[in-house]
DNA sequence: TTAGGTGCAAACGTTTTGCAACTTG
DNA sequence: CAAGTTGCAAAACGTTTGCACCTAA
């Protein structure tokens, strides 16, 4: 589950704005926004998303800016940039300890996380066999979930 | 190594027309000259770098149509279209015992392939656990290959 | 002959950029 | 005040589509 509790958005929220200052960023009220829009998200937000979801709440801000301050929530590795195929880019919090991969139905395209200790060895081995220093990776199980199993 | 033998890649242009022929769709020469580019690539091609590949040979073909015909590739199976993260689809040919996974070096961009039936099984049981039927997955590893970790 | 393919150019949806006006520090 | 951001609209990008013409069977 990428949900986080509002105390910890806070916190990230806190960690973007020292990364910011820290780079003589200037902390706007559109990084702010966006960035809690990023940090309270149950799920993975496009740039559009991010955008209604703040124009939905009265902010007048352009997609322009969300574009920008993504990037800027990439850079410090406070957000993922995922990619699943259909040409979006869609951005989820990088939440430090936490380490997933997805599981995606492809008849709902429901997208579940998870984690599994033994493949991600067996990663560290294969690049290892190849000589490869292993900065991360990007794992993706399509499938046919539960419910849609039972529907057809 | 996606790299085929002149006559594995005749056999999979004979398949391809095969398929053609099928479903009543003409054979054409831009069809025979697209598929023959993936094939006999020993990488994974962009829309584009057919396109490219092709005009230098002095064929005038359309990019729409080597679209159109990567789809085509796509659906009969000959082909598959992968994603690295910048945006851009690529093809490469769907050499059929084969599986394989990419090893990708975030310095220098080479492509390695890689097949590992630890993880696949792992895979397996993950999606199990979950309550998916597992169709297809897609497991890229970024890293510093060999080569660049010395130049540094 | 005719179904369908082709090239072109225009349209598309997402992402980026140039610029004048505006905030932040 | 100066540096850097913002919103807008326009551009850029890869990809798809509409259409008159052409080719395979």
């Amino acid at each position: 589950m990428a949900h986080l509790t509002s105390a910890e958005a806070a916190d990230l929220l806190e960690r973007f704005r020292h990364y910011l200052r820290e780079h003589r960023l200037p902390v706007t009220q559109q990084r702010d926004l966006i960035a809690h829009a990023i940090f309270t998200a149950p799920d993975h937000l496009t740039a559009a998303a991010v955008h209604q979801r703040l124009s939905g709440q009265g902010k007048r801000i352009g997609i322009a800016t969300v574009y920008r301050t993504l990037k800027l929530l990439k850079e410090c590795g406070l957000a993922f940039e995922r990619h699943f195929g259909d040409g979006v880019s869609r951005y989820e919090v990088a939440w430090a300890d936490e380490h997933h991969d997805h599981l995606i139905c492809v008849e709902c395209e429901k997208i579940i996380e998870f984690e599994d200790e033994g493949i991600e060895e067996l990663q560290h081995k294969v690049a290892a066999r190849k000589g490869f220093k292993l900065v991360r990776h990007k794992l993706e199980l399509y499938g046919v979930c539960k419910d849609c199993q039972e529907r057809s």
